[in-house]
DNA sequence: TGTTTAAGAGACCGTTCGGTCGCATATATG
DNA sequence: CATATATGCGACCGAACGGTCTCTTAAACA
């Protein structure tokens, strides 16, 4: 790997929690040369505009937090554990994300007005993430460890926006209790609503 | 209402939804001088900063947005159905909202770093917001509408978060029916485990 | 109606903004 | 090791930023 690539990725690595934290518009060029260490010059060397810095520097927190909430699953076998293991992850935050909070709900909320290139980002994560979820769903509903009425893209939804509600009322308010409520929430629906009833199968006579 | 009266509340009705759409960094002084049909001197001789009238402009925001959501609250007589048509007003949007979206929403993103008296007022715009819930949830306990066991201000934080959530998903996606979906949710949610049970009462024999 | 005070205009201020570019130097390549 | 290219520096740019202040004019009041 040259030099400038180098360069490039610990530009993003060192961008991505100063644009987390203080906005695309509350970030300037002048926060980003303190963050780097470097003059302007050598940020533009690599980037056309602090716009596209921006974006990559969002894919990068993004990246981190989806594999954040995603540690683990797959160690799980059942399809409603596996989700229970994700809203874990994410009220816990387990996994190094970036400074800031989550970078889509930032994002989200910046850009839906103006910066058309951030607002395409936001809505290609939300997009992956839902569909991840939902994946998770259908492929439970084919294993039948989860109930055949359950409509995968509704449920992903109320997971997502539950949690990323409760993140954004947690924010103003510096409480984490409202997180783990809305926890114990989803897991209280899940075990109802969605994980399959667990019938006795009668035993087969032997004798 | 004296000439000068008049005016701060005119500067302060049209740079309410710039500030809502714009952010506050996002919102220039020659913005609010287009929006007013003012000059510098004549918006600064009623406001001391930007910031300030940024938080006023907040305080009319939310005001509204308020008021759209208790709209008819109060002509409903059971507490539960109360709760049920303030969300139905929050998902409608039905009265005159300032543009924008949710000024908590929009305000609470981008004040939680930096900016004290924005943070301030969306503090406390989510805490009467919420109070204002669990005083439907305890009159409705006191009236055995609600049952017993709930917890008013878990109950709060949940409907919002859920509200919330939804909206900011509605706002990347431009999908409204992610806002209905919520709704539904939340209603089923509400008639299942927090309106008191219907016991048929015995009719008294009349022969 | 005459006088005093309140209100608004707009030139001006220093600072910071995002962005450019020529130049020196470090790195990669033969 | 020589040469070519990739890289970073930092002075510089015009524009826009939030904010101030003086001066004229409009409103309020007696």
């Amino acid at each position: 790997m040259t030099k400038g690539e180098r360069t490039k990725q610990e530009i993003v690595r060192n961008a991505a929690p100063i644009f987390n934290t203080k906005g695309y518009e509350g970030t300037s060029l002048s926060d980003l040369m303190t963050a780097t260490g470097l003059q302007k010059g050598g940020i533009y060397r690599h980037f056309a505009s602090k716009e596209e810095l921006a974006a990559e520097a969002f894919d990068y927190a993004w990246g981190k937090a989806v594999s954040g909430r995603l540690d683990g699953v797959s160690d799980v076998s059942n399809s409603v554990d596996r989700i229970e293991k994700m809203i874990a992850n994410f009220v816990e935050k387990r996994s190094g994300l970036v400074e800031g909070g989550c970078p889509l709900l930032n994002t989200a909320i910046e850009s839906d007005d103006g910066n058309a290139l951030l607002r395409g980002r936001a809505r290609k994560a939300l997009r992956t993430w839902s569909e991840r979820i939902s994946a998770l769903v259908k492929e439970g509903k084919a294993k039948q460890e989860i109930d055949a009425r359950t409509d995968p893209q509704k449920l992903s939804q109320l997971i997502i926006g539950s949690l990323e509600g409760a993140l954004m009322i947690s924010r103003i308010d510096a409480n984490d209790g409202v997180l783990a409520d809305a926890r114990t929430f989803l897991n209280e629906y899940l075990e109802e609503k969605v994980r399959t009833a667990k019938r006795y199968s009668p035993r087969k006579r032997v004798s």
